[in-house]
DNA sequence: GAGTTTACATACATTTATGAATGTATATTG
DNA sequence: CAATATACATTCATAAATGTATGTAAACTC
């Protein structure tokens, strides 16, 4: 039965496009009305295209979901590990200044900014989607342990010995962080995230006995 | 058509009964399965009632969610009340064992852990929810405004200055404990909530430059 | 330039959740 | 003790989502 087939030119410039244009549009529709809420339909309509679309570039929507986390996380975990090798010569000065380009980045970046709320905010952590669990716990660790080393590094340039142990200080100042981030998410009036959050790691570094290298 | 329907004796008291197990019900299979991947039949099911019994007692999906997450909270926000209104002749103490007590609580209580993980972890913060984003940000403005006054509170009896705005010290204080429970609970084995916590919490304070009053 | 693959669009079958409607036996009330 | 309300259980109709299967035209390959 040959219906008229609207006239359609795909090359795989086009293909890609496309790709790009379902996960903009899981963003946008996520982030709207959650993940689970947003049927692939919905998706595929907002992206002017079809359910076939989708299912030719995902598995499912379990796939489409951490295809759109990849394209932000990725980048970002590739900066970390960068950064993670990176010669240390002022380790505190160096983990504030990561941390306030995080900061900024979610605050500033449209993608970034919706994609976390995605995370935190718009998505159940069933075993489906259990991969973005175990990155985030991943995630978590190493950069639990570039905190820690530097820290560790930290004392030792000041010839002092932190207030608590290393391990310890570091998860205070991860989720000292994390905190201010999901606050901010919930409600992005309450305060500036990068102004309080410049202001509260220095209180917490403070607390641990470090002095600003700068 | 009359067939054969199971003998029951209902009185008020099976009612409130009937209620709570569902609610017991909801807690399990939203934990496990993740809320709106838990169907009201898989409630009324593992309740060992009918969707009937769920449409009797609550309005729909949402209501019984509401009504789950009350369970627990108004207790909590009530305690919470109480202690906002109580005379503080050692603020700083004060907020250090409500903390402790908090994070206790929430490491052993099984029923506060289950339902606090739900709220973080397995719901999306969609409109036809949107009664808890509203009531968190109410609960921790509250939270806040308490953890200020009694930080302004114990700088002036130590006679000191905070290294920050008040209002800027207890976001990070909040943050600081949201972000340590969070993360606690993506992986409950990381460290142990309560201790660690409560070393955050002195290293955070001595930053704020306040002394432990104990 | 014929064949194959790509990149979708469309159609179909199945499953599943929901809300409303209705049935009904017991409890409660006047 | 008769009437009514309670506390469900059952049934029904509908809507919606999913995965798969199939159609198809343009792009790519040799």
């Amino acid at each position: 039965m040959s219906r008229g087939y609207t006239l359609v030119r795909r090359t795989k410039v086009d293909a890609l496009a496309t790709k790009q244009r379902l996960l903009d549009a899981a963003e946008i529709l996520f982030l709207a009305k959650g993940v689970s809420n947003t049927s692939l339909q919905d998706i595929a309509r907002e992206a002017k295209a079809t359910r076939g679309a989708v299912y030719w570039h995902f598995k499912d929507k379990a796939d489409l979901f951490n295809a759109m986390m990849d394209r932000v996380t990725l980048p970002l975990e590739a900066s970390l590990e960068f950064l993670a090798h990176e010669e240390l010569a002022k380790p505190l000065a160096h983990v504030c200044s990561a941390t306030r380009q995080a900061l900024l980045r979610i605050a500033t970046d449209p993608q970034t900014r919706r994609v976390f709320e995605v995370a935190t905010l718009m998505v159940e952590y069933i075993d489906a989607l259990q991969a973005i669990r175990l990155r985030h716990i991943r995630v978590r660790d190493s950069f639990l342990e570039h905190i820690e080393r530097c820290l560790s590094a930290a004392a030792l340039n000041q010839h002092i010995v932190l207030h608590v142990a290393s391990t310890t200080a570091a998860q205070g100042l991860h989720a000292l962080i994390d905190g201010l981030i999901q606050n901010w998410l919930l409600d992005k009036n309450a305060f500036d995230l990068v102004e309080v959050g410049e202001q509260v790691m220095s209180v917490y570094l403070a607390g641990l006995g470090l002095m600003p290298e700068d």
